[in-house]
DNA sequence: TTGCTTGCAAAGGATTTGCAACATG
DNA sequence: CATGTTGCAAATCCTTTGCAAGCAA
């Protein structure tokens, strides 16, 4: 968390931005959170120990904490912009439970390694890719059996 | 098409729902068109037509229409929700470019068969999945050299 | 001092919804 | 003729933006 503070303040100077109490309070609020936020909840509780924060500035910093490595946008296809800590944080896809929500983190290097081939085979190179597997974890599973 | 309509049919008649110009005239519609269409757009377009049409009446039946297994939502993850035929046209995954918005529509049977193992792993129930590769196209590919 | 940041409220864009009139089965 | 459907406008939801005042460098 140090690590990350010093990041974000090398971030800011190097591209001329301020360091601003608001900018440091709503990243230590965000790096305690686990898994992955909205810009709604992570104002609510920045709000908690900083009541007069406006919410724009939260949804600002945390665009902002994107470009500077720090977070990653996540994209559950429910219209809410999430974020995961991104800062010592490879990497991974989501396996998300169309029952309760639960979300699990996987990778497959062998899944990676076709999806270039895949954009290769048309002459795209490719940069990013999204992807989200839906299912039932097994805890649903069980109670939709009784 | 005149399958398409049948579908629709039987689909509305075996949900106790109406058979209506409108929900034809936008099927019909929805038809001609290639590729994806977002509802604005589709709405556009039976306008043109059919002047009197709300576009609330368009957004209802290509929800409708999805149901019916007759269109496919697809989420580029723009913000615009928008809609691909269904029927006769099976899964695929997208390949978007970032330069241009030029799609082109992937398969590979080893990735949706890992996809499967993955969640397995971790006791899902893979039901479906959203895979959008992202990347340059050949054309743009061209472009940025110079 | 310069100009980036903030908080507020208003605006924005996509989609949904309430409702009265209407049309289908 | 009961109930699903439509068109309209208003409402919703999430996110962005304009602006004047405030603050960091």
């Amino acid at each position: 968390m140090l690590e990350e503070r010093e990041i974000l303040r090398k971030y800011l100077s190097r591209h001329n931005l301020r360091v601003t109490p608001q900018r440091e309070m709503i990243l230590n609020v965000f790096l305690k959170r686990e898994g992955h936020v909205s810009a709604e909840e992570l104002y609510d509780h920045v709000r908690k120990r900083y009541p007069s924060i406006g919410q724009a500035t939260v949804y600002r910093n945390l665009k902002l904490f994107s470009d500077a490595g720090l977070a990653r946008e996540v994209d559950f296809g429910d219209g809410v912009l999430r974020y995961e800590h991104s800062y010592n944080h490879p990497h991974h896809d989501h396996l998300i439970c169309r029952g309760c929500g639960k979300t699990v983190e996987v990778v497959d290097d062998v899944i990676e390694e076709l999806q270039k081939r895949v954009a290769e085979k048309f002459g795209f190179e490719l940069t990013d890719h999204a992807m989200y597997l839906y299912g039932k974890c097994p805890d649903c599973r069980r109670k939709n059996k009784n």
